[in-house]
DNA sequence: GATGAATGAGCCTTCATTCAT
DNA sequence: GATGAATGAAGGCTCATTCAT
């Protein structure tokens, strides 16, 4: 099961419960831990109200979790995948940038339903283990988008003169870092501009309009 | 004198003080409060840390600084323009590129030295009134850089289908993210490849050579 | 139960505790607080001694009264009848001077037992909730003594030339302060030298002596 | 001077200043002193705050007294005869409760103007010392006031049966407390009510009716 | 397992008092 | 003498964690 996969990451106390109940309440403080750290942040929510918003005794908080900075960790390594931005998909389509900006829509979408991102920052620059696995992650991320422009590189399609672990690099972190570009709020037009702004740091112009016809005939 | 200044936008109690003496020992505990923010996180550290740090008893502190957010604030409104990246000025040198890279290579010379940049995550989210200084400054940044943009686009020197603002706040995030990107760690070539990644987004290929080729008959 | 009553109207947090540990944890910080607010004052005690003094840790003192001033409120609301001085019932007694003295002598009996009314100066004259506490205790108390007065003007037993509102507000002064008249220590007669003083600001002397003689012929 | 005098019973130090500049200062202290004793009162009020309403520095508040609690006591012991009420004087006028509801005006009046009576019960209860000062005072005027009764008695004017050591502490205990009786708010007619009971306490009616006829054949 | 009362270290802050200038 | 910055003990209160029921 995901779930307790997840946890052997963690550490093996206190285990996972078999019990139906006991899964329930378990996930009831994972959520209520969720939802009070967006709140009110990490440090300034106590134990006991997690305990309290999920309706059990502060005493069964231990049980389950040995502080809440292992709650933390369980919601984020479950969900670490939500956190990282997309890894763009350029050749088997018709029109990257309009692709590229659906997947980040969603990927935003997903990342506020959950709302962790908001948590992060207060932990992260103290925390290395928290530290460490973003990192990872990144670095897996940053290793599947360069693969992706070396094979479009090696088709000829990029720029010759970027170095392509850099543009792999500014596509992570532009893609990270929309919510902060508050260009007309209330539209949504933010992805399709950030996506265009991608695309052109990748493929010189008439690469992108071949690609944009709609000529899949690679990968 | 600029110090004094600066603190007015802080508040009027405690009043900076006029003695020598007094001085140096207020900036004695910005200075611990900076090291120790930045070694343990705002929250970790107490005022009696701060203190002790800086040889002084724990009331002292407070004869200076209401709390330890104060002292954060003044460390942090002291040197706001350092947290900012650069904006950069393409038209009147020679090479965009090199220029922009040293810029920003200058920059984090400064903010590293400084270090506070570690602080603000674990403070931002849930600290609305420096959330808006640095919104603000952002904002500032952001205007200024896009108005850089459209000068070049009146001279006919950016791309034509680019929405200028989200370049400019495409810009602001590379240049605000580059310790994140670590390709190769220790040379400092981060800074020319994010830079030339960042000139790709603004001219086209044509231009950039140009510009590069120092025909300065602009601006 | 009437412990619960009276604690409702302090407040709902934190609540009376069900359990029988609790309460009589509770009634041990009342306890300690009582005698510690007499033995050093009210501002001259801390929480902290409070607790210590009731064998249990700084913080449990707080899962039962949210400060110091919460506790003595409890106190003193439990109590408030035992801080009023007793209203003399005159006319269906024999001797209304003998059983006023006694009515005063079990009064300070009990107070002294108590001896909350130590604390209450310190108090009083900051605590504007307090104050109107018992300044509604004692225009009950005058009320219910003019009360009395009047019935036995009405009878014709009083003098014909005094207020009666003075005269309550005189019985309830002198019978509130019988401790600072300091006559034959050790002795009680206080008691009954002021009920004499107090029958013959009352009633004129023939009256006296009819009432004394134990004619019961009214009320 | 008088000045002098009352501090020599609390001690050598810090001895009175003989510069006038000095005298104003502590003059200038204890105002201060007595305004925020009753505006706060007394363990709420810092030695800083007394020193700052006097517009001097902190350490000269040390200079003067050597704590707060000395400053209170020379304002006491100053002014102790306004604290303590009247000694009703019946036998040389011609009605003795006009008289003595007079004596009494004046005497709240200046009380009043004085204001310290609010600071008193803070400190009584657990300031040995000073309760000593007051209780020796009250001693002696219970004395005054016994003896006059106990010419009034010699000379046949009371009654008999009352014992008059007891009847001088009512009258005290009277005296002292007719702020606490709200009769008729606004009114001032309190003064003539009480006196009218205290007299009807030391005097039997036909007495009375002589004194207010202004026979003035005895003292 | 679950409970929630109990613990007590530790934080923030105040203030009486001292002392270098 | 005067100043006011400095001191540090102490109080009020919180909260992560334990443990008896």
């Amino acid at each position: 099961m995901n779930d307790q996969e997840s946890n052997q990451l963690i550490g093996q106390f206190p285990s996972v419960p078999k019990q139906e109940r006991a899964y329930q309440k378990r996930q009831a403080l994972l959520e209520s831990g969720r939802i009070l750290f967006i709140e009110k942040g990490f440090d300034h929510t106590t134990a006991k109200e997690i305990a309290a918003h999920a309706n059990v005794a502060t005493g069964t908080f231990y049980r389950y979790f040995c502080d809440k900075r292992q709650l933390l960790m369980a919601l984020i390594k479950d969900q670490l995948e939500r956190f990282m931005p997309p890894r763009p998909s350029w050749l088997n389509h018709n029109d990257p940038e309009t692709v590229l900006a659906e997947q980040l829509a969603s990927h935003y979408d997903r990342l506020e339903k959950l709302g962790l991102h908001r948590v992060l920052p207060e932990l992260l620059p103290h925390d290395p283990e928290l530290t460490e696995v973003f990192a990872d992650a990144r670095r897996k991320l940053h290793k599947s988008i360069y693969e992706g422009l070396k094979h479009a590189k090696d088709l000829g399609f990029t720029w010759n003169d970027l170095d392509l672990k850099s543009v792999a690099w500014s596509i992570i972190v532009l893609t990270e870092n929309i919510p902060k570009m508050d260009i007309d709020k209330g539209a949504n037009s933010n992805y399709i501009f950030v996506a265009k702004i991608i695309c052109r740091s990748v493929f010189p112009p008439d690469v992108l309009i071949k690609l944009k016809s709609g000529e899949k005939s690679f990968e």
